[in-house]
DNA sequence: TTGCAATTTCGCAACTTTGCGAATAGACTG
DNA sequence: CAGTCTATTCGCAAAGTTGCGAAATTGCAA
């Protein structure tokens, strides 16, 4: 999303701080969202950079269009590493999982 | 494991040319044995790394060590993308997904 | 060998993801 | 406006993953 001027950006720096600085629990459950919503977009733009619609798609991976609409959900948790790889296979990517270390502290 | 001498290695890639060349759904299920492995080991090797026994990091996350051998057994073919973060959090890292670009041919 | 902790295997219940059709909504064109 | 293509949402059944205890096995040290 994009940087906002000063006045915004504060409020939203604010809210973080009141929110989440030093709790561990809610912190989590951000990173999970926006790792969620990554991964929908990445779907989404795969699919549209092979030139695809959802049911053309689908179709690759032998599934229906909404379910490949519930994949690209921002919203949506329940992404699944087999499903990952059926798109990744249909459209020529390799799906690959690392595990990267995170800065203790905060 | 450990790489043989000059015979055995011939013998591996004839056997290669054999079962697998040309034949893309018997490359893909390779590929798939061999992506849930390196998972497998390294699930294993975060574990160890920090430490810890299959029963402490069962505890961890809040399962049981029947649970964590599974996942680190080489032919687990369910690995979900939930386990994995869940694995990560309690070792403080963090699961990267990413979709790379397979060369098409051979 | 014995003892003990760690790992592995098995079976099944509980939960989660997927399959899929039907209905709805949005965008664009003629 | 109607017609078409695309995307989204809903509900439930099927398939897959996780939970977990008990029993068997492995590895190591006394």
């Amino acid at each position: 999303m994009a940087k906002r001027s000063k006045p915004t950006g504060d409020a939203v720096e604010i809210l973080h701080r009141r929110f989440y600085a030093g709790r561990p629990s809610r912190l989590k459950k951000l990173e999970e969202a926006r790792a969620n919503e990554e991964i929908a977009r990445k779907i989404r733009a795969l699919r549209t950079a092979a030139g695809h619609t959802q049911s053309q798609l689908a179709k690759l991976i032998g599934t229906t269009a909404s379910v490949i609409c519930r994949l690209e959900d921002a919203d949506y948790e329940g992404h699944s590493l087999a499903m990952l790889r059926r798109i990744g296979g249909a459209l020529n990517q390799r799906v690959e999982i690392r595990f990267v270390p995170m800065r203790r502290s905060a």
